[in-house]
RNA sequence: GGGGAGAUACUCAAGCGGCCAACGAGGCUUGACUGUAAAUCAAGUGCGGAAUGCUUCGGAGGUUCGAAUCCUCCUCUCCCCA
């Protein structure tokens, strides 16, 4: 294998390499003593949802496991039991041991719709820090001092804005730059906002003895608003567990701004010129939906889509209510097929147009409804009730 | 340890005794329009079969005919000094 093109293959779409010339070193020595070189991957199991943001990281990791690597996959757990990460202030109850077993689970069965199987290798790093002294811990910290820590970004900017920084917060780069130093990290992959912490794991593998981890940096992908990055507390995420509806329509309603980011860090290839940002977007939709639940869901993501929003008609399958009975108040019925979260809302709803009957819109909150088997409630252009009457649900 | 400032709905942020269910912005929802769940424009955005009704402005008490607004204590945050 020619070094300089596999140092090229892994340079697609990257933001920065810590350093290219390391890399290509690490390359020539795993070739030479026929290892493979170790690629540490961190999660936050406090959000177990992958989504399209993730799945750039991930892509490179695939790259490279392609290349002949394996991939450290590491669930920060440990870090999440103690509770509240960098980034919001808030308080975030700390998730109990239960609750990061589920969350590994759900990673597992999710990452590996994109990563190879076996060269992966699954940790979780409460294995190491569970057991940690605090002369260990004050130990590690000695290792940093706080106006370095203070040239992290996010912590300037709160520090300056007067907002409280805990001083537990400093211990999490730290914690992560000693899960490098643990696992031996030959490569981290991670979006650039993690280049400070990457490169604190670089200065601690060298006070440990080892050589540096290559930084992969990656580009991060905006939200479906087009504005800020993808994640699932802004709620412009598109996971990848996602239905494929979901997942086609959530890509339909992207900015056209942003097409070309997501062609080329979702598709890996650039956005087509000569077609309408329409066509574009339909393409786009269509091919990632496809990486997913395959070529035939695509097709049908696409088919759905326009029947619901072009031709306005019914989806394939709508969720049915049981109702018990025959005559019954809008807002009500609303409330009881889950459509309105309350009777004010509902009655907002109605009196807005956005209720329709058997595709009748209804605007009168005191209506009374004499309901018959199988009458389809929308509300909005993409809530879809059909009723049934009696009974339980099912 | 001393002194000062602050905590308001999903978020930011006005209000400082009745006109406050609480200005405004973002978000979200709905409508119009459209190639789209895009952009733009408009409306709505605590609950209640609706009543001079009920519950809300960090928490608990108190003053008052009446409190998000005043007082006391508590919890939390920021700043300055040590």
């Amino acid at each position: 294998m020619d070094f300089e093109k596999e140092l090229e293959i892994i340079r697609e779409n990257t933001v920065d390499i810590i350093s290219e010339e390391e890399l290509l070193q690490k390359l020539k020595e795993a070739h030479s003593q026929k290892r493979e070189l170790r690629v540490k991957y961190g999660a936050d199991p406090s959000a177990p949802d992958i989504h399209l943001g993730h799945t750039v990281p991930l892509q490179k990791l695939r790259q490279l496991q392609e290349l002949g690597h394996k991939v450290i996959f590491l669930i920060g757990d440990f870090t999440a039991c103690i509770g509240d990460p960098s980034g919001v202030s808030k308080t975030r109850p700390p998730l109990t041991k239960e609750d990061v077993l589920k969350n590994a689970a759900t990673y597992e069965r999710q990452i590996f719709k994109i990563l190879d199987k076996k060269k992966t290798e699954l940790v979780l790093n409460s294995k190491w820090c569970e057991g940690m002294r605090l002369s260990d811990v004050v130990k590690l910290a000695s290792h940093y001092t706080v106006a370095r820590m203070l040239e992290r970004d996010d912590f300037s900017m709160r520090f300056n804005k007067k907002e409280p920084i805990s001083i537990h917060e400093f211990l999490y780069p730290l914690i992560q730059g000693y899960d490098s130093v643990i696992l031996k990290a030959d490569i981290e992959v991670g979006g650039t906002d993690q280049r400070f912490n990457f490169l604190l794991a670089r200065e601690l593998q060298r006070d440990f003895g080892q050589d540096p981890e290559v930084v992969i940096l990656l580009p991060i992908l905006e939200g479906t608003d087009g504005k800020q990055k993808m994640s699932k507390s802004l709620g412009n995420y598109i996971g990848i567990d996602e239905t494929p509806l979901e997942i086609y329509g959530k890509l339909m309603s992207i900015p056209d701004k942003i097409l070309h980011r997501y062609y080329n860090l979702l598709l890996g290839i650039p956005c087509p010129e000569n077609s309408s940002p329409h066509e574009a977007k339909k393409r786009l939709a269509k091919e990632i939906t496809s990486i997913y639940y395959g070529e035939e869901a695509g097709r049908k993501s696409e088919e759905e889509f326009h029947k619901i929003f072009v031709r306005k008609e019914l989806p394939d399958k709508i969720p049915e209510v049981a109702i018990e009975k025959k005559e019954i108040w809008l807002v009500e019925l609303l409330v009881e097929a889950k459509l309105a979260s309350s009777r004010r809302e509902a009655r907002r709803l109605i009196v807005q147009g956005g209720v329709k009957l058997d595709n009748k819109v209804c605007t009168d909150p005191e209506a009374e409804i004499e309901l018959r088997g199988g009458m389809i409630l929308k509300v909005g252009k993409r809530r879809f009730a059909k009723i049934k009457l009696g009974g339980n649900n099912g």
